[in-house]
DNA sequence: AATATCTTTCATTTATTTTTGAAAGTTTGA
DNA sequence: TCAAACTTTCAAAAATAAATGAAAGATATT
């Protein structure tokens, strides 16, 4: 396989994996291709390499840097604007559960705490499979949201160093 | 709060937290419907309480089924068919992991592996920025699937004791 | 074996998400 | 200040995903 087949894998089975993890598959295509390039990308490059339109390069774009994903850069005597990809995983992995932390986790921990002070006859059997259910739903919300607090604020070497290899 | 209305925010945010994670809605409402129920519901009970159409409450219970969230059981005396889900908070976060892992995780686990044997110019910058960034993340991928092999294998108390207690 | 009850399928419709591209907005330099 | 170079916006269109419901397929009952 040469490299020009093998980036059009990547790109492809990236976007795949995002889309299944509900990820626009268009964003997730942007990454994988500012991921393996050496360089910055214009806007111009990265709609000709994926065969998009301007204004949804663009507005990817600018979500991959609200993920924190990608970064502008500046070359100086030119107008033009590039954009980079962070490539150290660690980072990408701690800025994606960072993201989906605060945008989801967060807000659901939220509503389960309000859902399981809600009060009703014992007796009732709906009224305990409900509290019960929530209750533990959101133990283990919580549990999820401690060990991502500890690994966000962990450093790689901490993280591969004694997660992973607990788990031989 | 009273239950009735409780049991729909749950319902709500379930499906929406599904939803931002490639989950369809109505699977995810139904999973927390069936959650909070004491007792299993037929699927007439199911299309009421979601006002969902037949043919999407049978799509959407054996979707479920497939998951292993979800089990059939029939009551001695009647004809239908009726659904219960798995309460233990423990064993769904398994199945969702096992599943997931096996949909998602493999597939792209092997096609890294292809494209981190491609061949090329050492000297092209191109060339290098591909395969360090593949070779990187496969590394992370295989990590994490080394991790869910375990944590799959590992009991509940085991999982619970160790992994949550290391993040204090 | 005919009928009633219940389940499944799938072509069509509906809803949601994503993309387009032209126009408006912004910045830079002559 | 003007206009060329570049970026952003967003209403409309296209693509995709999900839901409907009637009909076909099962299964049990008499």
């Amino acid at each position: 396989m040469e490299l020009a087949e093998a980036k059009l894998k990547f790109i492809e089975a990236w976007g795949k994996l995002g889309s299944e993890w509900g990820i626009n598959r268009t964003m997730a295509q942007v990454h994988a291709l500012l991921l393996v390039s050496p360089e910055a990308l214009t806007t111009e490059e990265v709609m000709a390499e994926l065969s998009i339109s301007r204004g949804n390069a663009n507005m990817t774009l600018r979500d991959l840097m609200d993920w924190g994903l990608v970064e502008k850069q500046h070359k100086t005597g030119k107008r033009k604007e590039y954009f980079y990809a962070e490539k150290d995983t660690w980072i990408i992995a701690r800025r994606v559960a960072e993201e989906r932390k605060k945008r989801e986790l967060d807000p659901v921990i939220k509503i389960l705490g309000q859902l399981s002070e809600v009060k009703g006859d014992e007796k009732d059997p709906a009224f305990n499979a409900f509290k019960s259910s929530v209750t533990d739903i959101s133990k283990l919300a919580n549990n999820v949201n401690k060990t991502l607090d500890t690994m966000l604020k962990a450093e790689e070497n901490w993280f591969f160093g004694s997660i992973f290899k607990i788990f031989k």
